[in-house]
DNA sequence: TTATTTTTAGAACAAATGTTCTAAAAAATA
DNA sequence: TATTTTTTAGAACATTTGTTCTAAAAATAA
């Protein structure tokens, strides 16, 4: 009975992408189906996915609801589409990595940028186990995206480690961190949501140091003088 | 346009109250009252505030959902009872505090239990942000509570610090321990929900023992004897 | 141009949902 | 017992919401 809902948004939905326009023009005007993402990630990040409607939505962008619907048959496509945008920001954000030369302020750029760019989709996050429920694809995605990230975790503190920025850490507390660093970088829009009261320009930034500072107390001399310099500049 | 749900939910209900039954006999039976708040929070942890309605609940319990109206006449009614519940649960630990002799080892247990107490209702922080938005109340009141939270974490460190349990640290590390500490302590459980895959019956201890590791790096060699000690048992 | 396809608006629909109403049953009270 | 109050079931109601349908307008292709 209560899993009516849940089966029927299963079905997946075809998707018409008959031509992808405004590629590359600077200033383009935005075609229709763009509007709609940029107009719902808006008012799904202030409102949340529930209170918005389809018709909240196309009456913000300024068509009907039918044309809206016409775009995205299921409100869940909507959903998924900005789900997709930041996946593959992430992957885009690895791709740009070079192992080679890496360092500690690089690494504390690159969260910087991740807190960023999930912000910019924080309905997403603030969200994520009801929506996770509702869509099943985003569900398995997301766990599978779980061990790439873990593993690029450790990565990057057995490099820092090899470099003399962090010292010595158990395998427990190593364990441990990444954790932390999960837990932190899932929720901390939540957080923010309920308790941040600083300007909200600074959030991304103010969150972002409080999660690298997982690691100051495992940071060299060394490591430490980075990591103040890099927080504090500008 | 979008505040409408929003505003109607704000007005105040009056409640009955009638009379408390069931009070101190042993295997009682539950009042109808009584067993729709039980089954709400089963319905509500398991598929989410919004996924469940009062005809789910209604059918759950065995009555007419004209007459769990009768008894709770707005949905929000329901959600305010159960936050209620965990805040005096809460208070009731908190009460039950003796800071004359106070080890680590009873704080770790303090937590524990607290997230068992929190877990019992998850689906209040699974779903904060969005609860939050919804019933006014609950804002205020949770965000009052934050700084009744935070002091009595301060307060924590500083007898801890003075038992010569952890190391001397700076406000600055003080302050961002004490925020780890909130954020996992409002969000492990939407993590969990995510991502957990170990015992069911050990989650709130795994959590409880990863959000107490924020102090480990901290931790004097004594403190962490009694650290390893308390985790260990059992 | 003409023909074809895509896009759009708005009506229509079906299902769900919180809430109220009504009257009967049950319980409590006198 | 008689009377009053509380509780209950189920119909009824008013909205809301996602989705589909229809036909016209606009854009595109031939």
């Amino acid at each position: 009975m209560l899993e009516t809902h849940l089966m029927k948004i299963t079905k997946k939905t075809a998707k018409p992408t008959h031509k992808e326009p405004s590629q590359g023009l600077p200033e383009a005007k935005l075609g229709t189906k763009e509007r709609i993402v940029e107009t719902s990630r808006i008012l799904f990040n202030e409102h949340g996915v529930e209170a918005v409607t389809v018709r909240h939505i196309a009456d913000a962008v300024g068509i009907s609801h039918g044309n809206l619907c016409y775009h995205f048959p299921r409100k869940e496509d909507i959903i998924l589409r900005h789900y997709h945008a930041v996946v593959e920001g992430m992957n885009a954000q690895v791709a740009a990595w070079n192992p080679e030369h890496l360092n500690l302020s690089m690494i504390l750029d690159a969260l910087l940028k991740s807190y960023e760019l999930q912000y910019h989709h924080k309905f997403l996050m603030v969200e994520f186990v009801n929506i996770m429920r509702r869509i099943p694809e985003i569900r398995e995605h997301f766990r599978s995206l779980f061990a790439v990230r873990k593993q690029q975790f450790g990565f990057a503190l057995m490099l820092l480690q090899h470099k003399n920025i962090i010292k010595e850490m158990s395998d427990v507390e190593r364990e441990r961190i990444s954790l932390h660093n999960y837990l932190m970088g899932d929720f901390w829009m939540s957080e923010a949501e309920i308790l941040y009261a600083g300007e909200e320009s600074e959030k991304c930034r103010f969150y972002a140091h409080l999660a690298s500072a997982l690691l100051y107390p495992y940071l060299t001399a060394r490591g430490r003088k980075e990591f103040d310099a890099f927080w504090e500049s500008e």
